[in-house]
DNA sequence: ACAGCACTGAAAATGATTTTCAAAATAGTC
DNA sequence: GACTATTTTGAAAATCATTTTCAGTGCTGT
C-alpha cells in the first residue's frame, strides 16, 4: 500500500476528513527527499498555493507523524524536522556541522547491538535516534 | 585537572570573569547526576539562593557547553537538557517514554561501527548522539 | 438543500530561549 | 584601598518555534 492510501485510511479510521490541503501537503512532503521543518514546507507550499496557512501545514505534519508516514527529528538547530518514513527500513544520520548536509545511512549491526544493550537493562525499545555530527568531505578539506 | 579549574581557566582564556554565581551554578550542576533543563537547575538553585536569575543560569549552562564540561541534549520533550561531561568517556541513553527514566550506557562496539560508517562516507565525526526510546522494566510490566 | 461536524487560516497564546539595559560586581592599576 | 574599564547580573522585554483559538468554510451523509 502506498503512502497516500495509507494516510487516507488513517483519516477514515480516525473519523477525519480527506481535504484538498491535506493531500497537497502530503504530496509535497513525499515528493522531497529532504528533512523539512514546518517553516520550510510551508514556504515551499505557499509558492504554489498562496492561501495555505502555517497552522494547517503544522497540524498536517503532526498527523503524518501520528500515522507513521513521517518521523520527527531534532538536529539541534532549534527546529523540529520531519522526514518521510518509507516502510520499516530504518536509517540514521550523519550531520555536517559546517554546511548542514544530512546523509542517511543504515547499519544493521548497530541495531543489533542496541537490542543487546536494551536487553541488559530490561528495556523494551520502541524507537531510537542516532546522529553522528562532524564534518563532511568538502568541509573537512577547507 | 578537575572540572572547576577547567572552567576557571576557560574563563580566563576568554577574558571572562569568575563570579560567585558562576561558581554556585557550576557546583550545583556538577553535584548532580541528572540531566537538568535550565528551568530545573534554576529552581534548585533558587531554593538556596533566591536572588539568582533564570537568565544567569541559562547563560552559564551555555558557557559550560562551550567549554566542554556540559553536553546539550534533546530528548524530545521540547526542553534542552544539560549533563556533566566527565572526561572523554562517552555514554548514550535509554529513555523511558512512560515515566521519563533516563539510563546511561556505554557500548564501545557501537562506537566502532559508527567510525566505520563515517569512514565509508568520508565523514569526520566530532560528536554523536544515540538515544533508545521505549519502556523501562517497571513500565513494561504495568 | 440541510444539519452536523471537521477543517482552515489568521491571529493570538504559549513556552522555551535569548536579548536588553541599568545597576552591581570584578580584575587590573595606581 | 580607591579608581577605572569592563563584564556580569537579574528583571523584564523580545524573539522564535510551536500550539491553540475561533469565526467562517467545506465536507459527508441524510
Amino acid at each position: 500500500m502506498d503512502q497516500i492510501s495509507h494516510f487516507t485510511e488513517f483519516l477514515n479510521r480516525k473519523g477525519l476528513k480527506n481535504t484538498n490541503q491535506r493531500m497537497l501537503i502530503l504530496k509535497a512532503f513525499l515528493e522531497s527527499d529532504s528533512h523539512y521543518s514546518t517553516e520550510e514546507l510551508y514556504l515551499k507550499l505557499r509558492a504554489a498555493y498562496p492561501k495555505i496557512g502555517y497552522a494547517t501545514v503544522h497540524r498536517t505534519l503532526k498527523l503524518f507523524a501520528e500515522c507513521g508516514i513521517a518521523a520527527e527529528r531534532h538536529f539541534g538547530d532549534g527546529q523540529t524536522r520531519f522526514e518521510p518514513v518509507t516502510d520499516q527500513e530504518h536509517h540514521d544520520h550523519l550531520v555536517c556541522k559546517e554546511c548542514g548536509l544530512i546523509i542517511e545511512f543504515e547499519e544493521p549491526e548497530i541495531e543489533e547491538l542496541q537490542e543487546k544493550v536494551a536487553a541488559e537493562h530490561n528495556f523494551t525499545i520502541q524507537t531510537h535516534r542516532l546522529e553522528l555530527y562532524g564534518l563532511c568531505t568538502d568541509c573537512s578539506n577547507n
